[in-house]
DNA sequence: TTTATTATACCGACCAGTTGGTATGTTAAC
DNA sequence: GTTAACATACCAACTGGTCGGTATAATAAA
């Protein structure tokens, strides 16, 4: 499915990233990122003045990817339909499928590894994590006051709150999966989400 | 509010406790915990033959402390309402009242830090955090039967993964308060949460 | 009651191995 | 022949952990 990179920068790239997921940032030496990807500390230090700067390349990297990734799913839902609660059905559905297919175990969010490590970043890496989220936020929040002016939700809704929870649910889903090894909880709990917003926008029938 | 810790036992967990919950584990060294803690290194390993058995009795402390969390809140829940739905509904609230009366940051879970180092740590670690989150599983699951027996929810439901969103509820929210800086989304989110059950399960007037 | 024995709770210098990072090449393309 | 792309040997600081020792108190033998 992924290919193997061929040049030595992505090569180091892939090996932290993957490193870094499992052991954090602190627990991933340069020595083992340099071993696992089979080149030397002189290629390194080459591409990467310092490890802090491995980690500011691959955290504005996962980013980029992750904007992109919700764009994409956002432009894709809204050439699927023209009403906004379809839309934003079609939105969350999209993750679900996605990772309801997932073949390998999810390999988790660099977002909240490095969160978890907060303190040994500087303002300028929390900042694009910070900033993604509110991305995120925003996008959906637009998206949801459409939405509440077309259907009024059956219960009075913050939807700042219910926009984060998107994100909330991806966020814990991949905690719990990976605690008890089990993928499949991230597509049940974008279901889960799914559903909320179907209790709360849509008639009864 | 939290009262300082006299005996030196005390002093390193309770420092080691908040360095690994802003650094990691593998960030928090040995040498800051007893600066920290203001104690000297052969008290550190008089009690603790290794840094790994530090790791041990802290997240056995932290497990059983959410035990009781859990219990505690389950049972004055269960003793203030006969009807389940409202047991539930109580449960989730008193979770949400405790969030919104932090004062300060919420210092974070030990468990979503240590699964995000997950590698560093052996199975009889990671398996006192999966006995957790399957504990909550089974304890939500139980009483969320009771629920839709009495009440049939209005869409089809499995109970299993309306149990898991209440930690993914927790978790993501960690996560993102952590991220935006802002304690309160926590409470924000049990209340989503909430408002999700009786969606599901409350007649409409 | 005094004294010897033992256990607990610490202290801080020290150690071997590891850490991120550097210095000094070598090689090959342009 | 200059520059980019590495390779290798190396370094000082730090890492988890050890070790010999001390202070204090409980216990037990005399």
């Amino acid at each position: 499915m992924s290919n193997q990179p061929v040049n030595t920068k992505e090569k180091i790239l892939d090996a932290a990233r993957s490193m870094i997921l499992n052991h954090g940032f602190a627990g991933t030496t340069v020595d083992a990122v340099i071993k696992q990807a089979g080149v030397s500390k002189g290629a390194f230090f080459h591409y990467f003045p310092t490890k802090n700067d491995l980690g500011y390349v691959l955290i504005q990297q996962y980013a980029e990817g992750d904007a992109k990734h919700l764009d994409g799913n956002m432009e894709k839902a809204e050439g699927l339909s023209d009403d906004p609660l379809q839309q934003l059905l079609i939105f969350v559905k999209l993750f679900e499928q996605e990772m309801k297919s997932l073949q390998e175990p999810f390999p988790g969010c660099l977002f909240a590894s490095y969160l978890n490590n907060s303190e040994l970043f500087d303002e300028k890496i929390l900042g694009i994590i910070r900033e993604s989220m509110l991305t995120w936020r925003t996008r959906i929040m637009d998206k949801l006051e459409e939405v509440i002016e077309k259907y009024p939700p059956r219960r009075k809704v913050d939807p700042e709150s219910l926009a984060d929870m998107m994100m909330v649910t991806f966020e814990g889903a991949f905690v719990l999966s990976e605690s008890l090894e089990d993928s499949q909880i991230i597509a049940k709990q974008l279901a889960q989400y799914h559903l909320h917003l179907k209790l709360l926008f849509e008639k009864d029938e």
